[in-house]
DNA sequence: GTTATAATTCGTCATATGGCGAAATATGAT
DNA sequence: ATCATATTTCGCCATATGACGAATTATAAC
């Protein structure tokens, strides 16, 4: 009960769900959620620590950089099939077509340029 | 996403849990799920209502008792799916059996005793 | 070692949520 | 009509949650 808790709590968030669509094309940094949320750097940590507490993501550090997947095929099923329950049913949300249309933009941009972006702002 | 982000809140409480687990044997009223949950009437309405407004369950009205089921074939795709993860996930739960002996017990009292044994307390 | 920077942790604040009891509503019984 | 009762609505309170900025940590670059 207390893990299927959790992700449901995981879950209740429309942030959280924002960024569980983006990571359907693949990991992210976390300066690359926190430009596609446009919410401040401790905010998104949180809201990925949160995620990854109930298993909903995966991360890799890599130098200063943290990068956030979607979890594996060994995760439990109950994650999978949380995953799989939000990728079906916010597939066609047009409020995330915007953001898949925003996170185009990000991935063709250098990661060092958008954290120069965000150290300006 | 509106509508997923209201499923996703309505799973995201214990109690809430608990009621839709009850729910899998069937259909039960307010008074029952009051007697399972040991809340206050007006706590387990509310619960009622926010799960509800998210279709996570259907109600039926009969004279003046309320009950409540979960939803049938025609609900949403995203509803029959948020449950369906939901008694998967839940199906054996240790805490949760020891909610299935209790409404056992509830279920083989007549429901006005139900109701009697809570006015006095 | 010092500096710069990506990310996290911590403290704080405003709002959301879950709990209750009292009052209101609706319906059956007398 | 009056009363009893099952449920809901309302107002209140305590705690949880989500947001931020400042301080901290970890790592790369110099």
């Amino acid at each position: 009960m207390r893990e299927i808790l959790e992700i449901a709590k995981a879950m209740a968030d429309g942030n959280r769900l924002r960024v569980l669509m983006a990571l359907v094309g693949g990991e992210l940094c976390v300066c690359q959620i926190v430009e596609l949320l446009e919410l401040a750097p401790s905010t998104v940590s949180k809201h990925m620590s949160i995620l990854r507490q109930a298993r909903l993501v995966e991360s890799r550090k890599d130098g200063r950089w943290m990068h956030y997947r979607l979890p594996d095929r060994d995760a439990p099923k109950a994650v999978k099939d949380a995953v799989t329950w939000v990728r079906r049913n916010l597939a066609d949300s047009p409020q995330l077509a915007q953001d898949r249309k925003r996170l185009e933009a990000i991935l063709a941009m250098d990661p060092e340029e958008i954290c120069r972006r965000q150290c300006k702002s």
